[in-house]
RNA sequence: CGGGGCGUAGCGCAGUUGGUAGCGCGCCUGCUUUGGGUGCAGGAUGUCGUCGGUUCAAAUCCGGCCGCCCCGACCA
């Protein structure tokens, strides 16, 4: 029985006629099975040029996705089932987790947005329009005006606290640049939840339990993650975790102690603060040295004799359009990240070449601490060397033996680089970092009072005082999982799904269509593994084998059951995991049990 | 938004010097084959992105616009 008529014979007998399926416990349990002949699975031997990285072509080509305008796309029959059992994992664990599902609006009044002051800071990813009254509205990128919103207005007493909502939403983020299918689209759904709170300790109890309930959800999806220490970002807050999934591919950076468990994005990763090298005698007076026209790192250290980290850069940045200096050791790069966390600014650029040339009285190259008027950021290595080199803020002319605070007053010293593979551990003493890659799914971020004070959305507490709320919010992105999920598992023939987020766990070949007997064994398999609650498609098309093997390849179910006639008359099927070579002869009476057996060890992912 | 590239049949692509469009895959029909995208024969399918210009004549040359992809910037 196809899904379709499943769903047909539920209404048929009366059964909540007017629900949806995804309302329907019995369909939401088991999606069940599908014939491939009335199923619309066109499956490509060619990918169509646009698309470039692995998920996006196998879910173009194993006819999971379809493109409609850039960064917008339709999911197939498949390509929704994927969806379906991806939402249904995140969906129980929220309500394991005490949070409550609800469902708020994709299109939100602008006047919300002008409350929360994101009207004006979210920038062109906002998508907004005006209805036939001429009042602004957005599509919405994220939900928390809504939530506060509704929370505000229903929720008054400390007795009404905590409480954590969730929804599934189609959310639309205008993207400068949408890559990458289903990885960076503008249109996505996403899971997002909100939790309000009498106290930051509740909160941060709250935040504990988010973080241990997506490590559930992604474990349960059988997928390879880590959670690392994150930027909180433009959404604000405090603190904040991202769920990475590993791939080579990622868009994101990670760097990983590999003694202790801690891990950060590379924007986030704290640099050790190094103590002073200790230096046998003070060093010399500071002395100018000519380096005609040596500008950069490799120049100077080439013309002079010495090494990158003897050196010292002088990165000139505007923060909120005024100047300041940020120095880090010649073989380092400034992270921006932490920059603009201590000043405390909201826009921080490079300076251009010519205020450079203005602010050091120097071209661009020969920039240095000694005799700016500048705010000086020093990092914590460069307060640490014994001397340095560094641009004498004059053309053709570094400085040798520069000392800090003697020889010029740095603001303040701080961890202002970026963190790098091989540095020690910033927490444990004996680790260093490792680098991955990742693919960003899911984020918690503990997020104070920074949206529930603007826009007002306080409790009256225990004596009688009204305060704002304390929040969270947690996102996880469903689509962004499914094209995660390939990433990590496909190999040069297809995609190799993990059991519990499979479009179907089984794919039964039928080889010969024309043979009553591979006929009637297929069929009966078919009606059985249905009845032992297998997700199974089958393949009955009047097709060669080598179509039916390349198709079951490129979908990519996890297991494969092949009924041919050379089998069926030894009294056996055949039986193949995606992921291993190995192919196996099953005598039909013992395939259901075996197959029931292999699927049901692997549906909890790696919770089992 | 900066740099680069592309737009011709459902998909992948070719199209020379300007002369009115072709190949492979897919699709339809028949036969054939039947354990890794069978073979043969026949067939259908185009606003050559769009608007304008040059020309007797434009997929081809020129200009505007639109869309798409890649790198960068950007990104709860």
């Amino acid at each position: 029985m196809s899904g379709a008529e499943q769903k047909k014979s539920h209404n048929a007998s009366g059964l909540a006629r007017r629900t949806s399926a995804a309302s329907c416990p019995a369909c939401v349990m088991k999606l069940g099975a599908m014939r491939i002949s009335k199923t619309l699975i066109p499956t490509l031997k060619e990918a169509p040029a646009e698309a470039e990285v692995p998920s996006h072509i196998l879910m173009v080509r194993g006819g999971y996705l379809r493109k409609l305008a850039a960064g917008i796309y339709s999911f197939l029959p498949l390509g929704w089932r994927v969806v379906q059992k991806i939402s249904r994992i995140v969906r129980e664990e929220m309500n394991r987790a005490g949070a409550q599902e609800v469902f708020l609006p994709a299109v939100i009044p602008g006047e919300l947005w002008q409350e929360s002051g994101r009207w004006d800071h979210y920038g062109d990813q906002l998508l907004r329009f005006k209805d036939r009254k001429g009042a602004d509205f957005v599509i919405g990128p994220t939900h928390e005006e809504v939530i506060v919103d509704l929370v505000r207005h229903d929720v008054r007493s400390y007795r009404q606290l905590p409480l954590t909502l969730f929804q599934i939403q189609t959310k639309f983020r205008d993207e400068l640049r949408a890559r990458a299918g289903l990885m960076r689209g503008r249109e996505f759904i996403m899971k997002d939840a909100y939790s309000f709170h009498t106290s930051e300790e509740d909160a941060l109890r709250e935040y504990k339990n988010m973080y241990e309930a997506y490590t559930r959800i992604f474990t349960r999806c059988g997928l390879a993650f880590r959670a690392v220490e994150a930027d909180t970002g433009a959404i604000g807050g405090s603190q904040s975790h991202e769920f990475q999934v590993l791939t080579e591919t990622g868009e994101d950076a990670i760097l990983a102690c590999d003694k202790c468990d801690y891990a950060a994005n590379i924007e986030e990763a704290k640099a050790r603060s190094v103590a002073a090298t200790p230096s046998g005698a003070p060093a010399p007076a500071v002395e100018k040295v000519a380096t005609p026209g040596k500008r950069t790192i490799e120049e100077v250290t080439a013309f002079l004799g010495c090494q990158p980290h003897e050196l010292v850069k002088t990165l000139i940045y505007l923060a909120d359009g005024k100047p300041v200096a940020v120095l880090v050791r010649g073989d380092r790069s400034a992270n921006d990240v932490k920059v603009k966390r201590v000043l405390g600014c909201t826009e921080l650029v490079l300076a251009a070449d010519k205020a450079v040339e203005e602010i050091t009285t120097a071209p661009v190259g020969f920039a240095g601490p000694v005799g700016l008027r500048i705010p000086i950021y020093c990092d914590h290595e460069v307060c640490a060397l014994p001397s340095f080199v560094c641009g004498a803020n004059a053309a053709d002319l570094h400085l040798r033996n520069v000392v800090s605070k003697r020889d010029f007053s740095p603001t303040q010293c701080g961890d202002f680089r970026q963190a790098a593979l091989g540095d020690a551990c910033p927490r444990c003493q004996h680790g260093h970092f490792t680098g991955y890659r990742g693919i960003e799914v899911g984020q918690v971020f503990f997020l104070g009072t920074k949206y529930s004070a603007p826009m007002k959305c306080n409790f009256l507490d225990t004596d009688g005082k009204e305060k704002p709320m304390v929040m969270g919010c947690y996102g996880i992105g469903v689509t962004r999982i499914a094209a995660a999920a390939i990433e990590q598992n496909h190999d040069a023939d297809g995609i190799i799904w993990p059991v519990p987020i499979a479009p179907f766990e089984v794919s039964l070949l039928s080889l010969q269509v024309g043979d009553a007997q591979v006929t009637a064994v297929a069929e009966r398999l078919h009606d059985e593994l249905q009845k032992a609650g297998v997700d199974v498609l089958f393949d009955d098309r009047d097709e060669r084998p080598g179509v039916k093997f390349k198709d079951a390849d490129l979908i990519g179910m996890p297991y494969r059951i092949t009924v041919g006639k050379k089998g069926v008359a030894e009294g056996v099927v055949e039986l193949k995991a995606r992921r291993a070579p190995e192919v196996l002869k099953v005598k039909i009476e013992d395939i259901v049990r075996v197959v029931v057996d292999k699927v049901e060890r692997e549906r909890a992912g790696g919770l089992a």
